[in-house]
Formats: structure tokens, C-alpha cells, sequence
DNA sequence: CAGGATTCTCAGCCGCCTCTCAGCGCGGAT
DNA sequence: ATCCGCGCTGAGAGGCGGCTGAGAATCCTG
């Protein structure tokens, strides 16, 4: 279970990070709004816990942002005031939860077990390119309308491929991200493209997923 | 706006009632779950302020009850523990908001006017996924019109199942959850998840609880 | 304490999935 | 045009994940 903490006052951060560390989550932090949101975008957390007064952006602000770009990952706010404007704002704007320092730390942990037992009580996120859609959570794929079936190893390798849509990825990559090894014989690869192509291409259409000869393939598409 | 509070120290009682009737709400008194039980299914009340430990009936027990009995008048419950399992059970038992005492006052507040601008516009009193139905209060399952008899193991994994229809759960996960372990032959579930399927899957139909090979287990269905 | 329900373990079976291999096609370079 | 080598594919073996029946252990209830 992933956490970033995004908090300003250096101490309270690092104490954190330990406490939390000690619990048995993987705790990233950041130290002002800019940087929160920035990580926070792309760090596929399982939750965010964002103080209130930060340099640069306000929490506040990290949190609409977050919102308006259809990001649901769950948000546990905190702050130094307590005056019952806030927590409704802060609630308003979509955070999930509130606590107002000081906090106790037991609190805290069990708010964000609570947290991350709800869970994906949000939209889950759908990668897209082109006309394929692959939704992680409910492992389930489509092209266009049609749902596709997919074994695991097919399933894992159009992940990779789709969160590096249009890039070209070699079969060494490949190898490292979907089989976990890098010594092994690169047909595999090979032959789990043809069975992925068997699939999910279109007949009589441009292929989607496309070999570079020399380099490795690259899965074309605007979505993302 | 109209406040029960369910509170058996009698200090407590009288300064939450000071308190609140100053912010403007009609607010009235109980001092045990029995009492607490019997004003709230007649009283009409906005919110209810419900303490955890009461004399003669548990303020988990008249949460439960009331809701049981269709009743979703908001709860927010109050504790001096404040482990996460006391917060997820009483969330999971029904009630809309957890605060662990010593609480700050004003966020009491706080929590009450948000409980009050969300409104009663409650859960639905049944799970349902396809033609599934599950109510978690009265522990009862049917499948369409028919009634489906479980044990308590079966039970409890068609909830969770059923909370997450539509989405993979691993074996993993749905051993946390059912089993509370983690390092149990999966097998069980496997299984439990035989049980059910005897029991809910229509013949002749598409499987409603489907396996995904190398995932986990997928309840489908539209409902929820 | 007896009987039944429920939970859980175990072992065997089945079938899908994974991966290897060998042969072929085709692209690019000379 | 020819050759070389990268990539594609069909076939098949083996492994492993998942399912199930049987039965032991445990809990509940009267």
C-alpha cells in the first residue's frame, strides 16, 4: 500500500514517513503543493494525505485539482485550524476524510485503514489508446464496444504496452516488466504478441500494435 | 433541526446539550440504549449522536437495530477506543460518522452540520448485483424472488464479493477480509467459492461468480 | 453428551495457459 | 537478385491453477 504524505513542516513529515513506514506502508513524500501535485498525478498512491497550509499551492487547491482531473484517489486532509468551515470545505472539494491537528497518531493510521478499505469507492481509472480500453481493476478489456478475452500473460502485456502507448518498447523491457526476467528467450515475447494481435486487431484495419523492426513494437493510439 | 443524543455519563449528556441547543438545535436526552433505541424509532429526529458504551443495550446494537428495522436516520457515533476495527465496524454496522472521544467540540459540530447537509437521502437497504440481493441487517439473500439460505462463512464472502461486484478480488484479498488472515491455503476460498456458486448460480445461465485464472474472482452484475 | 451444521484440510483430477522449438516468410543490405 | 537474420507462427509438451468429493475437526444446540 502505497502513501504520499504531502506536508510542509519538515519534522512532522519525516515522523510520519517513520510511523507509517513502521506500519507497512510504502510512503513517498512531498514538501510543498507543487510537488504534491505533481507526484500525486503520477505515483499511483492508494491514498493521499494532504496538509491544509503548504508553500506554493494549498491543499486546499492540490485537492480540486485533483478532482477536476478525474483523479479519485482518496484524500485525508489535514490541518492546523478547527473551525467547522474548513472541514466542510475540505469535504466539499472531495477529500474523503478530515482530521484536524493535533491528531492523535493511532487515529490517523486507523482513518487511513478506513480509507483504504473503502477502497476504489471511486471511478477507478481506465487506460485507453485508440479505440482499446483496459480497466485494471475489473481486468476487463474492449475494443470499441466488444469486450476481449485475455489470459493473464496476454492481459499483463497489453498493460505494459497501453501505459506505453505510443512509445516503442523493446522486448527487453518487455521481458523485465511482464515476465519479471531478462535472461530469457525473447520469443516469447514474440509469440504473446501474435496471440495479442490475434485479438485485439482488427481485420482489414491499420495494426494497433505494430513492430519496429530492430527496436521492438510500439502500440499506437491518442487515448491515454 | 432535531438531535437525540444517546449518552449514558451524565455531565457529558448535559454539556453536549448546552452546547448544541446554543448553536440552535432542538436537541433531547437519553442515557441508555434502550432508552436511545425506543426515542429514535419515534422521535423523529435529524441525527442522532450515539455513544459506543451504554448501559443495557451497546450503541453497536442500537445502531444495528434501527437499521434493521429500515431506519436511516444519520448516526454518528462516539468512543473512548478508537482502534480501527471499532471505526469500521461501526461504519460497517451503519453508522454515517465515527468520532473517538476526547473530541474537539467544534469538529462534534462540524461533523453533525455535514451529517445535516448531506441530508437522509440514505444507503440503499440492499446490496444487489444482477438479480442478487443481499441485506446486510437482516442477513438475508435472494436470488430474484427466490430466498437463498447461506451459512455465515458463505455469507460474509457473497457481502464482500457482492461490495465489490464487477471488479476482480484476489484470493489474497478476500482472505483479509473473510478470513481476517492472510497466510491461509487459498484454498478455502476455492472452496467457499464452490458453495456459493451451488447455491446462487442459475443453471443454464452464465456464471454470476466467474473466475479470472491468475487474478482472482469477478461477482458480475449491473445492481449495487 | 449426542447429533447436526459448519468449517476446513487434503489429494486427485482436469484443462487452460505458458513456453519451447523448428520451420518459414519477409525486410534490408550488398 | 541473393543472402542473412529478424520476426512470425503452428504444434505440442508440461506445468500449474483451480475445482471437487471425501472426510476430519470444530462449533452449536438441545
Amino acid at each position: 500500500m502505497r502513501i504520499l504524505v504531502v506536508e510542509d513542516e519538515r519534522r512532522m513529515a519525516a515522523a510520519l514517513q517513520r510511523g507509517l513506514q513502521a506500519e507497512g506502508f510504502a510512503v513517498d513524500l512531498a514538501h510543498d503543493g507543487e510537488d504534491g501535485l505533481h507526484q500525486a498525478r503520477h505515483g499511483e498512491y492508494d491514498v493521499v494525505v494532504l496538509d491544509i497550509m503548504l508553500p506554493k499551492i494549498s491543499g486546499y487547491n492540490v485537492c480540486k485539482q485533483l478532482r477536476a482531473e478525474e483523479n479519485w484517489v482518496p484524500v485525508l486532509m489535514l490541518s492546523a485550524k478547527d473551525g467547522e468551515y474548513d472541514m466542510a470545505d475540505g469535504l466539499d472539494l472531495g477529500a474523503d476524510d478530515y482530521l484536524t491537528k493535533p491528531f492523535s497518531y493511532v487515529v490517523l493510521v486507523a482513518r487511513l485503514r478506513a480509507l483504504l478499505r473503502r477502497g476504489a469507492n471511486r471511478r477507478p481509472a481506465v487506460l485507453r489508446a485508440g479505440d482499446l480500453a483496459l480497466d485494471p481493476a475489473r481486468r476487463r478489456v474492449t475494443r470499441g464496444e466488444t469486450p476481449v478475452e485475455l489470459t493473464p500473460r496476454e492481459f499483463a502485456l497489453l498493460e505494459f504496452l497501453i501505459r506505453h502507448h505510443d512509445e516503442v518498447v523493446s522486448k527487453t523491457e518487455i521481458l523485465e516488466h511482464v515476465w519479471d526476467t531478462f535472461d530469457t528467450d525473447p520469443n516469447v515475447v514474440e509469440v504473446y504478441v501474435g496471440y495479442l494481435r490475434r485479438k485485439i486487431d482488427v481485420p482489414f484495419s491499420r495494426n494497433a500494435l505494430q513492430t519496429v523492426r530492430g527496436a521492438g513494437y510500439r502500440l499506437a493510439g491518442d487515448g491515454g
